[in-house]
RNA sequence: GCGCCUGUAGCUCAACUGGAUAGAGCGUCGGACUUCGAAUCCGAAGGCCGCAGGUUCGACUCCUGCCAGGCGCGCCA
């Protein structure tokens, strides 16, 4: 290396150019301040990457930010920095003003180049960082009551929430994953009592039917309507879980039982019945979400809160706190709710000190607890075991708990230590017309059906091409086309092309070159090459920042559109053979691009093993293609 | 009635958290294979960013009010 050349600063794991066009301006700021030019700039320094890359590399707007204080207009500030540019590294190519008083900075391709060594030095780990400075988070998600198998809804909240626990990793967190066992409330009840009458019926004794007029298949009529409703609610009190899955429950139950249990109590029913079907259902979700590549950390089950008496304990906290009143809550607004109100004193947790709309209970009528008063011995109980940060990935249909749950939160650590990503919901949709699921006709589509006629990836792709906070249409055509239509194949393609090209290259008598700077320099001359550079070395700052925001349908479009730039830049060669990646002819500019291509194929494959979607070495072509 | 989420190209969705000319995929139309994978690429058409105000150098982004869809609204979990 030349003594002029300039060189970088290395910090292991993040080696980053942004880093040094802001120590440029901040370097150029505070001469300015210092002679007396400017005033100081309160707070960090702006510097982001224009979209537009004829505003250069890195662009800055401290110009119109310090037009205020300083009482000139911008671009004469621009003007001034410009004059009194610091660059001790020799980074910056060219800076000019642009615009309303932008100032844009273009980094010598030297200095991109560079960035390179840190992409192959690091390979899987290329990508991740330390911005989490090993702070103890926990991801909930799922927590799917343990009443049945997964549904396509259900899958959306698992495949976010792994994604967004992946991403929190890579960025440098303590992350525990975990699955909230709501096995204490009336459901899983309600299942035991469903899983004692389908064993009878499979000792014999038929599931009775409602003693009421059976209604027609498709009422018409409000007459008919309602009758249908009588004899709907009729037979889910009979049979609260109507769904087959616990008919091979009853048989294996019968198995291990025989026929002792016939005339079983209903705690029996509570107690024996509901433990056994729920663990059988536990078992059937683990299979559900393994079939996803979903594994938790722990398994946190609600009985352990009533045994340890938390409950108690938390309210006793929040009661210690001052946060706990007696009190009587108005009526619901809503009609339909306010109809069996009646006014009562009652346990209150004082939520509206804490950002919520009311007041709410942690008794019910009966003196026992609310699911919230178990849902903050929860959070109680999460914050205990260390975690500093807590992350819910709920369904939409939680939404309105969202605000008494962080209030709780807040009460307890006097912070907002909890972030509630909300999933919103799914819709179905079957040659192109929505997809209602009915049990009765038999088209109940469970998450184990998608996933196995789709794969892993494709499923994932679809849930995790879309921000969490937007309904979803979840078409179950596209998912499981074989074709370029569906996304997950163009995710996957760009690192099964690297992979591809390092056959050939071995093939034609190339092995992974080793990293030298020198030949990247003087090689890789043509503008996409060093844009694809570009691309590569934002990945660290892309995982951190979906990392930051929980959003991990950003990892999808950086894969998309960095597979894009690749592609076309490929694509070039069938007209340009001089831009060919392999030339037999010319091995050091196969050597330069070939070092290109195997920073291109680490991050695709880092980027989706943060999707959890695999990396092919190959894809096959689909049969309608060929 | 109240709270939360959403409204962007024909369809499905982005837009780096206030930046410059709002971008992709699919679909449509038109092009490109005797050689590194055409599962690809190039080009075109297609937009009052739901509507109306406001904040400022600058708004898809923030504030207010409407309109539309979704979710929820003590003793379900």
């Amino acid at each position: 290396m030349s003594p002029t050349a300039p060189k970088i600063r290395r910090r292991g794991e993040e080696s980053d150019v942004k880093e040094i066009a802001q120590q440029v301006i901040v370097a150029t700021l505070a001469r300015c301040a210092e002679q007396g030019l400017l005033p100081a700039l309160e707070g960090s320094v702006p510097v982001e990457a224009p979209k537009n890359p004829a505003h250069g590399d890195w662009s800055s707007n401290v110009a119109m930010m310090l037009a205020k204080p300083a009482g000139k207009p911008p671009r004469a500030i621009a003007q001034l920095l410009l004059d009194n540019l610091v660059d001790p590294q020799n980074a910056v190519l060219k800076a000019e003003i642009a615009g309303p008083g932008f100032l844009n900075l273009w980094i010598r391709p030297r200095v991109w180049f560079e960035g390179l060594e840190a992409v192959l030095e690091q390979g899987t780990k290329y990508g991740e960082s330390s911005v989490g400075a090993g702070e103890k988070v926990m991801v909930e998600y799922v927590s799917a009551n343990p009443t049945g198998p997964m549904h396509v809804g259900h899958g959306r909240g698992a495949v976010v929430g792994d994604a967004i626990a992946a991403l929190l990793k890579a960025a440098g967190w303590d992350v525990t994953r975990e699955y909230y066992v709501n096995d204490a409330g009336g459901q899983v009840k309600q299942l035991g009592r469903a899983l004692w009458v389908r064993y009878r019926e499979q000792c014999g004794i038929p599931v009775p039917e409602p003693e009421l007029p059976r209604p027609p298949e498709d009422p018409k009529t409000p007459d008919e309507k309602r009758l249908k409703k009588e004899w709907d609610e009729a037979r889910a009190k009979i049979l609260p879980y109507p769904g087959e899955y616990l008919i091979d429950v009853a048989k294996s139950f019968k198995e291990q039982h025989g026929e002792k249990w016939i005339d079983a109590t209903p705690d029996v029913q509570e107690s024996l019945f509901t433990d056994f079907a729920m663990e059988k259902m536990l078992e059937v979700i683990k299979g559900d979400l393994a079939a996803l590549n979903i594994h938790f950390d722990s398994w946190f089950r609600e009985r352990t809160l009533h045994e340890q008496k938390a409950i108690d304990q938390a309210v006793a906290t929040l009661t210690a706190k001052g946060d706990m009143y007696r009190g009587i809550l108005p009526p619901p607004k809503d009609a339909a709710h306010a109809e069996d109100y009646e006014p009562r004193e009652q346990l209150l947790f004082k939520a509206t000190a804490f950002g919520d709309d009311q007041d709410r209970p942690l008794q019910k009528s009966d003196g026992s607890y609310t699911y919230f008063a178990a849902d903050i011995a929860y959070h109680k109980n999460k914050l205990d075991r260390g975690f500093g940060w807590l992350i819910d990935v709920w369904g939409a249909d939680h939404g309105g708990y969202v605000k008494r749950v962080k209030a709780a939160v807040k009460s307890l650590t006097g912070r907002d230590a909890l972030d509630v990503v909300l999933v919103q919901m799914v819709n179905l949709v079957k040659g192109g017309q929505p997809f209602k699921m009915s049990k009765r006709a038999g088209t109940f589509v469970t998450l184990r059906d998608v996933v196995e006629e789709a794969g892993k990836d494709a499923t994932r792709v679809m849930f995790l091409m879309k921000r969490a906070d937007a309904q979803l249409e979840f078409d179950l055509d596209l998912v499981k086309k074989q074709t370029l239509e569906n996304p997950v194949f163009y995710v996957q393609y760009g690192h099964a092309r690297c992979a591809n090209i390092f056959k050939r290259a071995k093939e034609a008598g190339f092995e992974r070159p080793a990293f030298d700077v020198e030949l990247l320099e003087r090689k890789l001359t043509h503008p996409d090459e060093l844009d694809l550079v570009k691309r590569v070395l934002s990945f660290p700052s892309l995982v951190e920042s979906a990392a930051r925001a929980r959003e991990p349908h950003r990892v999808v479009f950086y894969v998309q559109e960095t597979s894009a730039a690749f592609q076309s830049f490929y694509t070039k060669g069938k007209k340009q053979p001089e831009l060919r990646v392999i030339r037999p002819d010319e091995p050091e500019l196969t050597r330069a691009r070939l070092l290109l291509t195997a920073s291109l194929q680490t991050v695709f494959a880092n980027a989706l093993g943060l999707l959890g979607v695999s990396a092919p070495e190959w894809m096959e072509v689909p049969k309608d293609l060929e």
